[in-house]
RNA sequence: GCUGAAGUGGUGGAAUUGGUAGACACGUUGGACUUAAAAUCCAAUGGCCAUUAUGGCCGUGCGGGUUCAAGUCCCGCCUUCAGUACCA
């Protein structure tokens, strides 16, 4: 075999890595582990295209690499299964989604296989296989049978909370935990019905049952998560999201947040990627206010991060959803409130969030008392203030925010400065900073800081507010009316939700008809005749069975795409556990994710909600870790070059690119596999695809051609620009495209493909398997001679900017690495052993499969995946002597022949006694020389 | 608006701590082999000027600064991309 047939050679090690387990993690080990993880991906009908496998070419890059340097490497892989799509195709098909994603993950199966991935298949999970989901749906109850204490910032079981209540009422649990419910005392608690009790502890459970305002899809029928949604619409489909009210599960993170924030300290993510987690949690701190009503018993409460412009307070501000607004209107204000709030009511989120410009609001006649002067302080209601945030109320200092400011200018509410020397008749002040208050009674000549202490004091000691962190986080609404899902493991009695014994689960999903919500808006599981719970037999029944005794209805909702994401990356670490989710043995060894890879949209959703449900799984002894990840890297996503033809407006007549000068025209997707290299159309196919351009004028360049023009764009079967790593790899071989990929550019950065660029890689490895082929008649030759100087040192230069490379993520520099080796060694015609055999395991992470048929070739047995690491040797890359150039005024000025064994100053000393060096131009001496090794000598004055 | 990342040849991109800018590859041009094509190999390739070999000047988005020395550090701008957005 003189040419490298990357086909016959992929195919025999594929088959050989499958049938001797290669890469079988095994759980116990003398080696030091590490854990490769990628995200799982979705499998979507349309299959893999060359994006989809970057980050898996990566982190199969670092896996192998770690295996070479003795690790005991687990790198798993499975299906994020359940989702959207299918079900949506099961509406329109009838088909259950069942079998369309099995269908889905065979293909994907297959072409993962094609590209050579080290994945240990042996372990694979599926969100959708019960067996899997069955641990989703225990992690629910455990976190519905769980509070959270903000005391100790620790969750506990909701039977310790019961005691509390049963010894001394809920005074001063809440007190300590800051929760604001209804209070009791023991014995009150005693006294009540065990459904009040229920309701009572359902406001404490770490996962609820609550009316919340929802965002609403009509077209998907659903709730979307607000990280669901782009732009005031979804992000699946684009359809429209309205505000609804409805009763549904939530998880409430936000008791975690401030130590999902502080868990971001001690772990090695992306800067941007923990940003956007500290940004989406939003911590604010300030205080809040209870205002009084004039003539009124409520209060009404504010939250601010300026309580030191208190006394800058010209007006409230209530939302217009504000429980308030109702109760303290005036009889006169009546009419003109309900207008304006029927209005605001109308329009949508989006509308709203577009029109941020326009200053709309209402007086509502009503009258606060201040707290400090008494003073009476109108009450308004305005839209900018938003129900969700903070209170849903305000108090409005338009003398130190921009928007109360442009609020009272609208309206002339007097703006009264509270700062010293600073001009506020055109805006707002509101640098902190800067700040020295002034018309303030106690505050005067304080700057913010103290000022913020004292006013807090103050209003502590008056009992009207305190010092309060805020946190933009809001519980995450985690029902979905949907069928493709995890169903919850929830059936009622008398209205109120009781889990079912662990033991029984998993709950599965119920047959149904369709797949669409039922005719009166309930989800599509309200359509399975048989999803009742029957508690004597402890299983599903019929609903006709129900009888409120002892068969009870089930929950009809399923739950989100993050439910099976959240912690399944320690299913991985023992699969087939029927036991626990892994058993802590395994969990004590494989400890958490080393290296996580994917891509950054997930830093708001699946990487935040994984880190609550750990460190909620840590608090209560089922995982032995606090963070599911220590590093991650996101990878950029891969783009694609779409092609556009040009038609002329209102005619049957394309213009090639070339020809087109201001004419009005009409860009047309063309499929991408009929454009070459130079931007030429292939007319024929391109007509055989769209028979509607059968019979169109071609308007071609001179010389006959028809071009498109190009366009990057994100990669997608419908902008007709998606390259199928099939093809690629039936073509040029997985090596290729794994090498390719990663010689494309840095393996965070978003880049283009251009499948022109890859014959430059293609040949790396036909001139790397020729290395080894070029005996006589082209056959195997490799011997046992010593290795010449040059090429020890192309060895060890390779093996130490490779091991660098591959540490610090720079696969892409690794690969021109390789190319300049290869040119070397075939230039000094080397075929010594000691120098092909580490070169070939140097290789091996990155072209797997050329790599194992020479390691077979050269004599081995065993896989080369367990070959140690070549150990670089840093003798090997230093001559007897070398030409230094030395640098002056940062030119380069002369070259010394020097001996490689002196030390620095014996080089400085040489350098100076050479009589031209030691001056510059204006004839000033150098005071200190410092000596670069092996690069340059720079003279420092 | 806020937060973050990034601006280097015709193109993708290298450049370790401030130390020969443009590695490697694509593309282009020329050449070898071939009846021819493909494949392969060799050479040139930032710009401008000079050319008898040796050379010279400019050059990393723009304007300043620090330094013997700046793509890299500092100050002030411009542009692009991403995330987020009435968060009190």
């Amino acid at each position: 075999m003189s040419k490298y047939h990357f086909n016959d050679i992929e195919d025999k090690w594929q088959k050989y890595w499958a049938e001797n387990g290669t890469f079988h993690a095994n759980n116990k080990s003398e080696k030091p582990k590490f854990y490769v993880l990628d995200m799982f991906p979705y499998p979507s009908g349309a299959g893999l295209h060359v994006g989809h496998p970057l980050g898996y070419i990566a982190s199969d890059i670092y896996a192998r690499y770690k295996r070479h340097k003795g690790f005991n490497v687990l790198h798993p892989m499975g299906y994020d299964s359940f989702g959207l799509p299918a079900e949506q195709y099961a509406i329109q098909t009838g088909q259950h989604p069942r079998r369309t994603t099995e269908e889905n993950i065979k293909r994907y199966r297959k072409q993962l296989d094609k590209m050579g991935f080290s994945f240990d298949w042996s372990r694979e999970v599926r969100t959708s296989n019960p067996n899997y989901y069955k641990w989703t749906q225990w992690i629910f109850i455990q976190l519905f049978e769980s509070w959270y204490c903000k005391e100790h910032e620790k969750a506990y079981p909701i039977s310790e909370l019961i005691k509390i209540f049963v010894e001394e009422g809920n005074v001063a649990i809440n007190k300590a935990c800051q929760i604001e419910t209804e209070t009791f005392t023991a014995g009150e608690w005693n006294s009540f019905s065990e459904k009040r009790k229920e309701g009572i502890l359902l406001q404490y459970r770490l996962t609820y049952l609550a009316e919340t305002e929802v965002n609403w899809c009509p077209e998907l029928g659903t709730v979307l998560a607000n990280d669901e949604i782009v732009n005031g619409v979804s992000e699946r489909g684009g359809y429209p999201v309205v505000r609804k009210k409805m009763m549904q599960w939530s998880m409430r993170i936000t008791a975690y947040a401030q130590r999902l924030l502080d868990g971001l300290d001690k772990i090695d993510w992306p800067q941007p990627l923990k940003d956007t987690q500290t940004n989406w949690i939003g911590r604010s701190e300030g205080a809040t206010v209870r205002f009084e009503i004039d003539g009124h018993d409520g209060k009404i409460e504010v939250f601010t991060t300026r309580p030191d412009t208190i006394f800058g307070v010209s007006f409230m501000t209530l939302a217009p959803e504000h429980e308030l607004v109702d109760r303290v209107t005036t009889m006169e204000q009546r009419f003109e409130v309900s207008k304006y709030i029927e209005a605001t009511s109308k329009r949508s989120e989006r509308e709203r969030m577009a029109d941020v410009k326009s200053i709309s609001g209402v007086f509502t006649g009503a009258y606060a008392l201040h707290p400090f002067t008494g003073d009476r302080i109108p009450i308004w209601i305005g839209d900018y203030v938003l129900a969700g945030y903070g209170t849903g109320a305000v108090m409005s200092v338009p003398s130190g925010d921009q928007r109360d400011y442009d609020f009272a200018k609208h309206f002339e509410i007097p703006i009264p400065n509270i700062f010293e020397g600073v001009d506020i008749s055109e805006e707002a002040f509101a640098d902190k900073e800067k700040t020295i208050i002034t018309n303030s009674d106690f505050l005067n000549g304080l700057n913010y800081k103290d000022a913020t202490k004292r006013v807090i004091e103050a209003l502590e000691q008056k009992q009207v507010g305190e010092g309060k962190i805020n946190y933009r986080l809001r519980d995450a609404v985690f029902s979905r009316q949907r069928y493709w899902g995890e169903p919850f493991p929830v059936y009622y009695r008398d209205g109120m939700p009781q889990m079912i014994d662990v033991e029984h689960l998993p709950l599965t999903l119920p047959q149904v008809e369709k797949y669409l919500p039922t005719e009166t808006g309930e989800p599509p599981l309200g359509r399975a005749d048989e999803w009742a719970w029957d508690t004597k037999k402890n299983s599903v029944v019929p609903n006709h069975k129900i009888d409120h005794e002892t068969v009870f209805p089930l929950e009809l909702n399923t739950m989100p795409g993050w439910a099976g994401s959240s912690c399944y990356m320690f299913r991985y670490m023992d699969p087939n556990n029927e036991e626990e989710l892994a058993s802590k043995v395994a969990m004590r060894y494989w400890e958490n994710v080393d290296l996580y890879l994917g891509g950054s949209e997930h830093a708001t959703g699946h990487l935040l909600y994984s880190r609550f449900w750990v460190k909620f799984m840590f608090d209560r002894g089922y995982l032995l870790v606090e963070e599911p990840v220590k590093k991650l890297i996101n990878q950029g996503m891969i783009l694609g070059e779409s092609a556009f033809v040009h038609r002329l407006e209102g005619e049957n007549k394309l213009i090639s690119a070339g020809k087109i000068k201001g004419q009005d025209l009409q860009p047309i997707h063309a499929d991408v596999s009929f454009v070459n290299t130079s931007n030429e159309l292939d007319i024929e196919a391109f007509k055989k695809w769209r028979p509607d351009f059968e019979n169109a004028e071609f308007v071609t360049e001179d010389d006959g051609s028809f071009k498109v023009t190009r366009e990057v764009e994100k990669m997608s079967k419908s902008k007709y620009n998606v390259v199928n790593p099939d093809d690629i790899c039936e073509r040029y071989g997985a090596d290729t495209l794994r090498m390719y990929e990663m010689f494309l550019g840095p393996l965070e950065q978003a880049k283009p493909w251009n499948t022109a660029g890859i014959t430059g890689v293609h040949s790396f490895l036909k001139k790397f398997w020729k290395l080894y082929h070029s005996g006589k008649e082209g056959g195997f030759a490799v011997d046992d001679s010593k290795p010449s100087k040059g090429s020890l040192k192309t060895l060890h230069k390779t093996i130490k900017k490779v091991e660098e490379d591959i540490e610090a993520f720079s696969f892409n520099t690794s690969v021109s690495t390789f190319m300049i080796a290869v040119n070397e060694l075939t230039t000094q015609n080397c075929k010594s052993r000691e120098i092909l055999e580490p070169l070939t395991i140097l290789i091996s992470p990155y072209a797997p499969h050329v790599a194992e048929e020479i390691w077979n070739l050269l004599g081995h047995s065993e896989s080369i995946s367990t070959a140690p690491f070549p150990v670089y040797d840093q003798d090997h890359l230093v001559e007897s002597s070398k030409e230094y150039p030395v640098s002056f005024n940062g030119k380069m000025r002369f070259k010394l022949e020097l001996p490689l064994d002196l030390d620095k100053g014996e080089i400085e000393a040489a350098v100076m006694a050479h009589e031209k060096t030691a001056q510059y131009l204006d004839g000033r001496t150098p005071k200190k020389i410092i000596v670069v090794p092996g690069k340059i000598i720079n003279i420092v004055g």
